[in-house]
RNA sequence: GGAGGUUUAGCUCAGUCGGGAGAGCACCUGCCUUACAAGCAGGGGGUCAGCGGUUCAAGCCCGUUAACCUCCACCA
């Protein structure tokens, strides 16, 4: 038996543990068609966030949905060591200890670093298991283990034998705090209140000065000439001659190029190679020297003389300062640009020219946007919008710099050869391994990501799992990590394992606060899940983030709605514990299909439609749609009609229709749990696991399957309900005594007398105290229905100014009724050009209308007369 | 500069095939009816952002304007 009260505390208790000694999450029953979704590692750096219990969540609904449609299936749990963030949590937990990483050397860091992974891995398996999530950890992995590590140097390998990993000396993103390379997406663009210098440059030639502008003046120490348009007027005279650098007194020659903007500030640029990209390609193309002035640090190297050692920033003043005193400056100007700021440290990021590894992307891209107009190859995005945001980017890429100088990752596996230099890559370390040097660098986290979805079901070896799972069928994800993983998991998974790494992709959005703002630290306006669990529980959280948005759009936390997803389980429960009330010892093997009345049967059918709708949506996963379905289907048929209907029904004498009630009402509330149970796992198994029946945990039933039934007497049953409503509003607007029994008629569209069943007959009398008669007399209120209209004796009915206010209000309705359907049926084109079962059914309808119409008009007189 | 999104009830949002505008919360009225007052019953509340077009018919399709929000690329 149930507890009285829901309890979300009490119900979401010990239910996980069991799940995981039942092994019902762990994959392998090869009589079933495989189903796989891997989960998106989450990073080892913290506690999960309300944006992973949503990602999560539609995981879990979806594996649970498949599960129980009978799949064999795979949610494959595990976690990113995501390199870059990790350390820098190491090293800040160090650094409390007053310890630097450099005190203790990489391989005492690297053993801190796991450390803090084995303690981080522990605080999200908990999170996961509150949240209820039925992954299979006998399959976990780690984007460090020895597998994934096996996975990542085969990957390199092989695209290092291809020629599509290379290293090279280009322009990259520095983060002079963490001290490595970041790739063109871990730098964010933030507008920055700056200064432009405007500073003159002596021609050598012939003495005259001209404006050059920047805004890093402290990079002109590594300046290698002055660049004009070649049809610039303004300076024709001086091409060739030399420009005096103002910062070092060096002469430079002054070229032309037309990647000038003539328009320009002043039309004159000054040229470093080494710390900007653009500057960089006109060094190559002129073959000039790049020197680098500015060290790894951020800080200035001698060619900036007396700044030697000073800070980016600090020089840059004290140039300013300078060259202001030597009667050089133009003028400065406050100006608001974009700044790349590092996605993980939050400074200014340096252009900095630097030998890294790079993977070359266009070749890559060219095969993925190839399979993407195949129909049968294609990943298929949910929503279609996103496919254009991956195929742009995939358009336009630019070459991935992977190569990081950390410690926590995959070592790039690379050795140098002491003497020669020669490069030596294969899968074995070479075997004199005395002559050669590791590469120091580690691989970008995101380059083992991309290989998440084969590299965990065990490639590059030829698994049993591999065979069966992948390519896996659905990855759940947020737009604003398409760039990162999915472009990147789909161009490793065409190239090393020719096949697609899933078929379909659902893309989440962003999880806001309650006033739309991002949830942000700084911001201090998370919203912990732990907590919403521990107020509202696990099912709640779930129900809440999973219906309230439509795909690939963001999601606002809401107290208010969360609380509404709370009673919504709260009625469940109720419902519930009547339904056990009243089955008493009824078992599965009880339930018959056989003798049901008609409203047994009406709700049957309702329960089919809503299966046949559930099913449609989430194979499209469209679980708001679903929420709101099984919502209303819930509340509203089974709790407000049919349970309210039942009271009646199961007080029969008649033992053959109480046990077709009790059946129904079995059958409906096993469905309704099946259906909700991969919103609420925990709720609708607690409920579940307390019918009178020998089952299993619901985690592994059968899907809900449409049932035969006589649907013929559903309509009739509308009608019911209907004529309840109606008369339940006329007690209220004519303020009628409660034992007020009232005398009605039922008409259908024609005027014709309709003969109604005599259950539904009782039902009615039961209900809302009406008599069933066929008595026409002249005190009547028509009411009309959705399908006919329902004449009240209205004798007993005192209140004739209310009555005419009601039908005056009728009359002014069925008139626009009237006219909008004259309008639609006198326009020679509709009756021409629409479907002919809209015409006919507006013709049907203006019929209705007019008969309405006549009653009310006839009433209004008698009204009249009354008054 | 390029791309995408949003605009519907007081608030948060649905609205699938173009064919009588919906939900939750909030609000008003009446009820402790033996599953549930976290509930039941009834009710009020909309120029579907503006303008134009296509169509017999537009919240939905096309164009345009406005406001707001993202993403991408970034210029000395």
């Amino acid at each position: 038996m149930l507890e009285n009260k829901y309890d979300h505390i009490k119900v979401e208790k010990d239910l996980y543990e069991e799940w995981l000694k039942q092994e019902y999450y762990t994959a392998g029953d090869l009589s079933k068609k495989p189903y796989c979704v891997v989960i998106p590692p989450p990073n080892v750096t913290g506690k999960l966030h309300l944006g992973h219990s949503w990602d999560n969540t539609l995981q879990d609904i979806i594996t649970r949905y498949k599960r129980m449609c009978g799949f064999d299936t795979l949610y494959l749990s595990g976690m990113d060591h995501a390199g870059i963030a990790t350390q820098a949590k190491v090293d800040e937990r160090l650094k409390k200890q007053g310890i630097s990483r450099y005190d203790i050397g990489r391989e005492k860091f690297l053993e801190k670093a796991w450390d803090w992974k084995e303690e981080y891995a522990g605080h999200i398996r908990n999170q996961w298991a509150s949240m209820g999530l039925g992954l299979d950890y006998s399959r976990e992995r780690f984007t460090l283990d020895e597998g994934l590590s096996r996975a990542v140097r085969k990957s390199f390998v092989t695209l290092y034998k291809e020629g599509l990993i290379y290293q090279g000396e280009r322009i990259i993103n520095w983060d002079p705090q963490a001290l490595t390379a970041l790739s063109n997406i871990e730098v964010i663009y933030k507008p920055t209140k700056a200064y432009m210098y405007h500073f003159y440059y002596e021609i050598v030639e012939t003495g005259q000065k001209i404006a050059i502008a920047t805004t890093r003046p402290e990079t002109m120490f590594g300046d290698v000439c002055v660049v004009v348009h070649p049809d610039d007027e303004r300076y024709k005279n001086i091409v060739g001659m030399h420009a005096i650098n103002p910062a070092n007194k060096e002469p430079l020659p002054i070229i032309t190029d037309d990647y000038i903007d003539m328009e320009f500030g002043t039309g004159v640029m000054k040229c470093t190679p080494a710390h900007d990209p653009n500057d960089f390609i006109i060094g190559e193309k002129y073959g000039f020297d790049k020197p680098v002035c500015i060290n790894p640090d951020a800080t200035m190297n001698h060619l900036a003389k007396e700044y030697d050692g000073l800070d980016r920033y600090e020089c840059r003043k004290k140039l300013v300062e300078r060259i202001t005193s030597e009667k050089n400056l133009v003028k400065i100007e406050e100006i608001e640009h974009n700044v790349g700021y590092s996605e993980r440290t939050d400074v200014i990021v340096e252009p900095y020219l630097s030998k890294q590894w790079f993977v070359k992307m266009k070749p890559l891209a060219q095969e993925v946007l190839k399979y993407q107009d195949d129909e049968k190859t294609k990943i298929k995005f949910y929503p279609e919008r996103f496919e254009k945001t991956f195929i742009q980017w995939l358009e336009n890429i630019e070459d991935w710099c992977i190569s990081r100088q950390l410690w926590w990752g995959h070592r790039i596996p690379v050795w140098y050869h002491k003497e020669t230099g020669e490069i030596f890559c294969e899968m074995q370390d070479p075997e004199d391994k005395e002559n050669y040097l590791q590469d120091e660098d580690v691989l970008d986290t995101w380059f083992s990501s991309a290989l998440w979805p084969f590299s965990t079901l065990g490639w590059p070896e030829d698994t049993e799992d591999l065979k069966r799972f992948y390519p896996t069928d659905c990855l759940v994800t947020g737009y604003d990590i398409i760039f990162f993983w999915v472009a990147r998991m789909a161009f490793m998974a065409r190239y090393l394992t020719q096949d697609r790494p899933f078929k379909d992709v659902l893309i989440h959005g962003l999880i806001r606060d309650e006033l739309g703002r991002k949830m942000s630290k700084s911001l201090g306006n998370g919203v912990d899940p732990e907590d919403v669990k521990v107020k509202y529980g696990s099912d709640a959280l779930r129900f809440f983030l999973t219906t309230n948005s439509t795909p690939g759009a963001d999601l606002r936390y809401s107290d208010t709605k969360v609380e509404a997803s709370w009673n919504f389980i709260n009625k469940i429960w109720n419902a519930s514990k009547f339904v056990l009330m009243n089955i008493e010892n009824m078992t599965l093997e009880d339930i018959r299909l056989s003798n049901l009345n008609n409203i047994d049967k009406w709700m049957i059918d309702k329960l089919n439609k809503t299966i046949d709708s559930v099913n449609r949506n989430m194979e499209k996963y469209e679980f708001a749609q679903v929420g709101n379905e099984l919502y209303n289907f819930i509340w509203n048929d089974f709790c407000n009609w049919y349970i309210e209907f039942s009271k009646s029904t199961l007080n029969s004498e008649d033992s053959v229709v109480v046990k077709a009630t009790k059946s129904t009402l079995l059958i409906v509330l096993i469905d309704i749990l099946k259906l909700l149970h991969p919103f609420m796992p925990f709720v609708t198994e607690r409920i579940y696991l307390s019918l009178p029946h020998k089952c299993d945990s619901i985690c592994i039933s059968c899907w809900p399957k449409v049932r035969e039934i006589d649907t013929s007497a559903s309509e009739e049953v509308e009608t019911m309900i209907s004529i309840i409503t109606a008369v339940r509003a006329l007690r209220v607007n004519y303020d009628v005594k409660p034992s007020l029994e009232f005398e009605i008629t039922l008409y259908d569209d024609n005027d014709n007398l309709i003969k109604i069943d005599t259950e539904i007959a009782n039902m009615l009398h039961k209900l809302c105290r009406v008599n069933w008669t066929n008595t026409e007399g002249e005190d009547l209120i028509i009411i009309p229905l959705e399908a006919g209209k329902m004449a009240v004796d209205a004798t007993q009915i005192v209140d004739y100014e209310a009555e005419k206010e009601r039908l005056e209000k009728e009359k002014i309705r069925l008139e626009n009724e009237i006219k909008r359907s004259n309008r639609m049926l006198g326009n020679e084109n509709f009756v021409k050009k629409a479907a002919k079962e809209k015409v006919q059914m507006e013709k049907e309808k203006l019929e209705s209308y007019r008969s309405q119409y006549d009653i009310i008009v006839k009433q209004l007189k008698q009204v009249y007369t009354k008054l």
